[in-house]
DNA sequence: AAGACGGGGAC
DNA sequence: GTCCCAGTCTT
């Protein structure tokens, strides 16, 4: 390791062979108040001169870092959200496209917000985004708040993303803290317990504070993210093209492969359902889901639970029950596969003929009885649809 | 502290 | 198949 003059190595003062009695009194410190040694190992200087220099040769071309706008760094903070920057990209595109100012998101329907989002998954971030921009409009004017207290009290706004937003879009000193630098952190500093533990997120809030360089902030938060994405990754991470291997515990003591500690494995719970094309003439039948379900806002085809060995039992009494109409029973369509949360779910697609009645009213997510409707099978391609509604509504 | 919330990329 | 992802909010 080199440390070059005046800076403090880790063990500060205490080292023997640092230069200090070559130094003007002055610049040496006093016994009697020993410095904090670096958060990192070697000196701190020298690790964010390595991160920053690296990812002004190795930072990737997003479309959100052609500017600094607050409302695109928001947009994107939000849509990076447990989502891989791959899926992310075009989602981004289109959406700053269509609505490219936070008025234009404020004044946006909904329908319309949620099919830019639809497919991108956690629904709950597009209505939350929505709710925000007519936040940003009424309580500020239009303007993006810019103190930290003030972003993280919008909704779908946590302490990673104000954070993120602030040191991104307005060069604040603000730490970050989520799943790339969670990695690189736990291994730069040999952390060997559960990160998911209230200790450990201290630690590493703690840490992320600890290392923020003076300038550039935004580009730091963003390099470290960086870094434990293309480098520092959760399998086999690329040590030997690490721009701070020099500084790194884990790989010192070369246990960057147990560090962090895996997460526990979540338990798969197999169900069966079973979703209906309930057909009348050139209309079929869909519903909106409610607020506090899955697809949260989104439109859905008629989804029932069932027994994996009868799954089709009593299905059309299920329909009656819930919709308030009749309806014959016809073809199986197709059977997909897909996992939400902690379920895999096996769903059958059913036609569905319509024989009478009239659709129970429901209030809507917003009071409006609009829960059930017939939509013309043209027009679905307007309505937000979850992906499973979507591939059904494909094959309609 | 744990669970809910989606869907897909990468191996 | 498995693991993971630029988290937030609610129990």
């Amino acid at each position: 390791m080199v440390v070059s003059c005046g800076e403090t190595t880790r063990l500060g003062i205490s080292s023997s062979t640092n230069a200090a009695h070559f130094m003007p009194r002055s610049l040496t410190r006093a016994k009697s108040a020993p410095v904090k040694s670096s958060p990192v190992r070697g000196s701190l200087t020298s690790f964010q001169a390595l991160v920053s220099a690296w990812f002004a040769v190795h930072q990737r071309d997003l479309p959100w870092r052609k500017s600094q706008d607050a409302y695109r760094v928001w947009i994107s903070e939000i849509m990076l959200q447990q989502t891989q920057v791959a899926t992310v990209k075009e989602y981004f595109r289109r959406f700053t496209s269509e609505l490219p100012t936070v008025h234009d998101l404020a004044a946006a329907e909904e329908e319309k917000v949620l099919r830019l989002w639809e497919g991108l998954g956690y629904y709950r971030r597009a209505r939350q985004l929505h709710a925000a921009a007519k936040e940003i409009v009424q309580r500020f004017e239009g303007d993006f708040p810019q103190q930290l207290e003030q972003i993280q009290s919008l909704p779908g706004i946590g302490r990673y993303t104000a954070g993120a937003i602030a040191s991104i879009a307005y060069g604040q000193k603000t730490p970050i803290l989520e799943a790339n630098t969670q990695r690189v952190y736990a291994r730069l500093i040999g952390w060997e317990e559960d990160l998911t533990t209230s200790a450990s997120q201290k630690r590493l809030w703690e840490f992320a504070e600890d290392i923020l360089p003076d300038r550039d902030v935004g580009a730091f938060n963003q390099a470290l993210m960086e870094i434990g994405s293309l480098v520092c990754t959760p399998k086999a991470p690329d040590c030997h093209n690490c721009p701070v291997s020099d500084h790194c515990e884990a790989f010192r003591q070369k246990r960057q492969e147990e560090i962090p500690k895996p997460k526990k494995k979540i338990q798969f719970i197999p169900i069966t359902e079973v979703a209906l094309v309930v057909r009348r003439k050139n209309e079929v039948l869909v519903r909106q889901c409610g607020p506090d379900e899955r697809w949260a806002g989104l439109w859905d085809f008629p989804r029932f639970s069932a027994d994996q060995n009868k799954p089709l039992d009593q299905i059309e009494d299920k329909l009656k029950q819930a919709a308030g109409i009749e309806g014959s029973l016809g073809d199986h369509l197709t059977t997909i596969k897909h996992g939400v949360t902690k379920y895999r779910i096996t769903l059958l697609c059913h036609e569905m003929s319509f024989l009478k009645g009239r659709l129970r009213p429901q209030a809507g997510p917003d009071g409006q009885a609009r829960v059930w409707q017939w939509r013309e099978v043209s027009h679905l391609s307007d309505l937000p649809l979850s992906t499973t509604g979507r591939k059904l509504a494909k094959l309609v």
